[in-house]
RNA sequence: GUAGUCGUAGCUCAGUUGGUUAGAGCAUCAGAUUGUGAUUCUGAGGGUCGGGGGUUCGAGCCCCCUCGAUUACCCCA
């Protein structure tokens, strides 16, 4: 009995017209990567285990797939592997049981790649990588098991000018997209640090930045029971209720937060940051100073990203990125400071799609298409084509005999431009007819003009 | 990991309180029509009703399990 085959959940296959608009996407991000001066860099799909977790958090560390080790059965491994799979029963992990595990996402490899290689390398380093990734999470809209990122990094560098860059890389991308009605949002891991200091300490940090990271979602009311829950007393909560209140513009923001922290160091290098790619950036209609932006990732240490799509698409973010001090010291090579961003290539598609943004000429199928006349015309065509794709011309023939009628929509489907016959009459008097599909207008061309003809031809 | 909704032809969907042999449109194929895409007409093929089990004289419909899709939560791109 023969299965229906099907795909893993959350993966998909993407047929031609797809590919095009993803490539659209792929190389707007790419050349503008590579105008800001970022080299590419590709990682194995898979890591080692140990590379990976920790890095992301408990729940990162979950959604981690992992891939069971061979020979688990091997009559001298049997041991280990019955002693591997108890730890995994109590809920711990076995390098006994599984050694490698597909990446998580391109940050963490690329910490891997810089701390293997840091003796090597030019400081400062800037790198690109477009790669998919996988997460063991749930699908849903917008979320894939397999998708992906394409990062941007500057490892090496301390100056607030990379941040700038980075925030201009989002702006250009998006707008040569023509997404323009993107928001990103910023804010400093240091604003936050502050706050959970004049919280009573900085181990409730964490607590307090999950929290309020989802006052858009659950509003201020929630976002206080949730404070409670962690551990926040009601003089805390106050505290953080007043820094939420922040509202306004960029600089009202700004203002308002100076007069809170007052001479707070921590905050005052934070909002010195956000004021610095402020002032060097982009319109304030798509740069928003968001304070309650936390997100999860623990290495960020200062101006953090996130990129969220058009209001009227009900989406997550479609980027995000920040700065981390010591991301390689994760792997014993310390002091490489480095800031970076992502884009999420999936939900970008998707949104594009929603809102129709793919230019229409992206379908492209080959040039021109010989029509079956009979064998012996397919015979000669066979020549006349192979000569016009020795001249760089894409097209092809259609080697079963049909109708004429069924040829036609066939050369449609495929997105060809023109239909080149060649028939009895034609061969005898060495010339074809070339009919463009799209207007039907049809050209009487002698065969030795045909590349040229053709080549004119858009 | 938790919860809701859904699953009938290649696609979009009908299908009555459970009742004969499960339907339509589109698409496909063949013919009218052996050198120009349309229209029209005629005909044809196509279904383990997601899978398994149960209740029943009888299940596409009711019940249980399972798989998949989708949406939300958690988290995230």
């Amino acid at each position: 009995m023969i299965n229906k085959p099907s795909l893993p959940q959350g993966t998909r296959d993407f047929n031609a017209a797809v590919i095009r608009k993803r490539n659209f996407i792929f190389s707007t991000i790419k050349n503008i990567f590579e105008i800001y001066g970022f080299q590419p860099l590709e990682t194995p799909a898979m890591e080692n285990f140990e590379t990976l977790m920790g890095k992301y958090g408990e729940e990162g560390d979950r959604l981690i797939f992992k891939i069971l080790n061979n020979g688990l059965s091997n009559e001298k491994n049997i041991e280990k592997t019955k002693a591997g799979f108890e730890k995994l029963l109590e809920g711990k992990n076995s390098t006994d049981i599984t050694e490698r595990a597909l990446k998580y996402d391109l940050t963490i490899p690329f910490a891997r790649y810089v701390a293997m290689n840091h003796t090597k390398l030019t400081f400062p380093f800037k790198r690109y990588q477009i790669q998919p990734v996988w997460r063991a999470d749930r699908p849903q809209k917008g979320r894939y098991r397999e998708f992906t990122q394409c990062d941007a990094d500057v490892v090496g560098s301390k100056s607030l000018y990379n941040e700038t860059e980075l925030a201009n890389i989002y702006h250009q991308v998006f707008c040569e997209l023509r997404i323009t009605n993107y928001e990103l949002r910023i804010n400093s891991r240091k604003i936050l640090a502050a706050l959970a200091e004049a919280c009573g300490g900085n181990e409730k940090m964490v607590d307090i930045t999950v929290a309020i990271d989802k006052l858009d979602k659950i509003g201020i009311d929630k976002v206080k029971i949730e404070l409670e829950e962690r551990g926040l007393t009601t003089i805390q909560i106050e505290t953080i209720e007043k820094f939420l209140n922040i509202t306004g513009s960029n600089q009202q923001k700004i203002l308002a937060l100076h007069e809170m922290f007052g001479k707070n160091k921590l905050a005052a290098e934070g909002m010195q940051e956000l004021a610095f790619v402020q002032n060097h950036a982009i319109p304030e209609t798509n740069l928003v100073f968001d304070f309650t932006l936390a997100r999860g990732l623990n290495y960020y240490t200062g101006v953090i990203f996130e990129v969220k799509a058009p209001a009227e698409i009900k989406m997550g973010s479609i980027g995000g990125g920040g700065r981390y001090d010591d991301l390689t010291g994760l792997f014993g090579v310390n002091d490489i400071p480095g800031v970076g961003i992502s884009f999420g290539v999936d939900r970008i598609y998707d949104v594009m799609e929603e809102l129709n943004l793919f230019p229409e000429d992206l379908q492209i199928g080959p040039k021109a298409i010989f029509f079956n006349m009979g064998q012996k015309e397919v015979d000669f065509a066979f020549n006349i084509m192979q000569n016009l794709r020795n001249h760089g011309i894409a097209c092809e023939i259609i080697l079963e005999e049909m109708k004429i009628a069924k040829q036609f929509s066939l050369a449609e489907k495929k997105n060809i431009a023109y239909a080149i016959i060649i028939g009895e009459k034609e061969i005898e008097q060495n010339y074809c007819q070339v009919k463009n599909l799209a207007t039907g207008e049809q050209h009487v061309v002698v065969l030795e003009n045909l590349v040229e003809f053709l080549g004119k031809m858009p």
